[in-house]
DNA sequence: TATTGTTATACTCTATAACTATA
DNA sequence: TATAGTTATAGAGTATAACAATA
């Protein structure tokens, strides 16, 4: 029996709301809880800046990389190469990247931001720094160390 | 401009995959993607019971309470009553709960583990516990111990 | 033949609203 | 009128495959 036959991803979207006592020592539970309480408050933030979460990822990669073609953008993100052509598609349209011709392989496209997108990077750290110590702000200062010490860790992993 | 005209929800899905430097000093993107790769984990042991994450939820809370009727199922949960619907309908099929007619007010129907789902508890303990472990297998047991203890800190504000 | 970027499509999942039966 | 549970449906998002252009 496929037990995905009915039933589906449940979104805990939403996610301010308390959490019943028998799951508090679910880590799983809790973790996915308060991730998707992070992606909210981000998303809240960016949209005031025109954005959703991916594409301040594209950006945050190309403002590191400089160009980079759209095969290996979607790699780095892990993000399909069909769903990074609407990604990009909304990007330029709102001004913040351009895609431009390779000279060395016609097939690729370059992209890279635009002086809008450049000019909009420390907004966006601004937004993400004050998502992160609103969301972090019932810990301590040690606490709030400990804890991105620990995630990046886990992640690096 | 709606930002979600073109795009949507990217999953990060299948995540093993590493992670771009330069994303790796933010908090939020590492945070999810850790968790998503904890959801995937998990979902591939519970599969193996015949369930899916939120269906584990639903008899969590239900071995706690006992008895439990769907709305206030769905309200512990943070899952919409008719996702409810389905979700039970699924569990119900493979025998781990029964609805039940409530004496005081017919319209309502009462939740509860059947005998296989009560004796499927301790495998869906174990299932987690196994999880976590291998999830957290690159920290150090004081490490563990402060992740899961900063994670009930936040998810309890 | 293989790859880049694009489009089309089918599928999964969510959210809303409407419905029924009770209260 | 309001609530519990159900059903129907439209919309949001994802994954696949097929395609044109180029290598």
């Amino acid at each position: 029996m496929d037990p995905k036959k009915h039933v589906f991803h449940i979104s805990l979207e939403g996610t301010t709301l308390p959490t019943h006592e028998a799951l508090i020592p679910h880590f799983g539970y809790c973790f996915m809880k308060s991730a998707l309480k992070f992606r909210k408050m981000l998303s809240e933030e960016l949209a005031r800046l025109g954005l959703i979460p991916p594409q301040m990822g594209v950006m945050v990669i190309l403002s590191d990389a400089g160009t980079m073609n759209q095969i290996r953008l979607s790699e780095e993100l892990h993000i399909d190469k069909a769903t990074m052509v609407k990604l990009l598609d909304a990007t330029e349209e709102s001004g913040f990247v351009r895609r431009k011709a390779d000279p060395n392989d016609r097939r690729v496209k370059l992209v890279e931001l635009t002086a809008k997108g450049k000019a909009l990077m420390p907004k966006l750290k601004r937004a993400r720094e004050k998502t992160e110590s609103e969301f972090m702000s019932p810990l301590t200062k040690t606490e709030l160390k400990e804890m991105r010490r620990l995630i990046t860790k886990l992640v690096r992993a």
